[in-house]
DNA sequence: CCCATTTGCCTAAAGCTATTAGGCAAATGC
DNA sequence: GCATTTGCCTAATAGCTTTAGGCAAATGGG
């Protein structure tokens, strides 16, 4: 009997692929087994179980995208970094919608804690260290950058824009330029 | 034998409940039979499959989300229109997280375009008449309020602002504010 | 009011996924 | 070169989905 030499690290990054095939969702022990060419029962001695696989396939995406945020971000800074920031997102989840949305699942904290996620994190902040936000502004800016990020990716992947025939990227880059304005800019009473 | 007394409606009402208690991904076809006292089979003379039931789920909490919309809207205008619009949304999601999931859930575009969810849309347009904007700036603006509001409430649910002690709800009212201000100023070079 | 039809819920069964236990052969190491 | 470890397999249990077929309760026309 042929060995198929699988490791965690193998059938994690066949897990990202599949997600990215069929969705994240539909991401399962069985059908990664059938990929790789093994037996299911074979999986469970490099997997706890399928809720492991998923994390490690979260793990992988968020890793990775961190690594493409950062190296976006390299050398720039202000409006510039924000909408290189903006578009490593946007880019990442449309060419890996699989990946992005494993990214997005909720970690225990533990995990959470030692996962790229505080890159992530940091990164936003880094970025709005350009412009003259003091605490807690940063903080509500941090999430509001967040949330829209995530949530345009999230409604653009779900088929949201599709009504109005405006191009997805001029809406994407006209929200890039008011934010950066509303950053800039003090509160305008 | 007593007969249960089921109907579509009673259905899809036990399983926005049910979804809001374990959450909409984990309902099940025969979790809900569980939940209402009979065997699995027996739904199925009132539900096509288990998607069938998911899709049921969604649109009810479009409608009802669309109401409580619609009724925090009724007399309001600018920026109280806004607050009142997004504070709808957020706490639709904080009290039922389960039917807010659903109303996420990816509609097939005939599904989609007899929902609620044109209602949704509308209501959003509607507050933006109280601005100042052209097309195609308006619709770039539907679609940054529905990323922000959607993507924060997401953001929250998922645990992604417990790492910080800064409450969300200033964070919320910032956002909020800042929106405001940003649809009110014309582009700000 | 009674019987025929419809309707609602049930049992049975097949197929798929998750997970555990135990076995045999390939790889590894002394 | 042999003993041990490791990797993949078969077998088996359990849960969810869905279809088929059956019996009893509800309904409605004569």
């Amino acid at each position: 009997m042929v060995r198929a030499g699988l490791t965690p690290e193998r059938l994690t990054r066949e897990g990202a692929e599949l997600a990215d095939e069929i969705g994240f969702d539909q991401v399962t022990v069985s059908g990664l087994a059938r990929r790789v060419g093994v037996k299911v029962a074979s999986l469970y001695s490099h997997l706890n179980d399928a809720r492991d696989l998923k994390t490690r396939i979260a793990l992988f995406a968020l890793e990775e995208l961190a690594d493409r945020v950062a190296a976006a971000l390299a050398g720039r800074a202000g409006k510039d970094a924000l909408a290189a920031f903006a578009d490593a997102y946007r880019d990442y989840a449309r060419e890996h919608p699989g990946r992005y949305a494993a990214a997005r699942l909720r970690l225990d904290p533990e995990t959470a804690a030692a996962s790229a996620g505080v890159r992530h994190a940091q990164m936003t902040r880094a970025i709005l260290r350009g412009y003259d936000l003091t605490e807690p502004e940063q903080t509500h800016a941090v999430r509001m950058l967040g949330s829209v990020f995530h949530g345009y990716v999230s409604l653009e992947q779900a088929g949201g824009f599709g009504h109005t025939p405006v191009d997805p990227r001029e809406s994407w880059a006209w929200i890039v330029d008011r934010l950066d304005a509303l950053l800039r800019n003090p509160a305008t009473p």
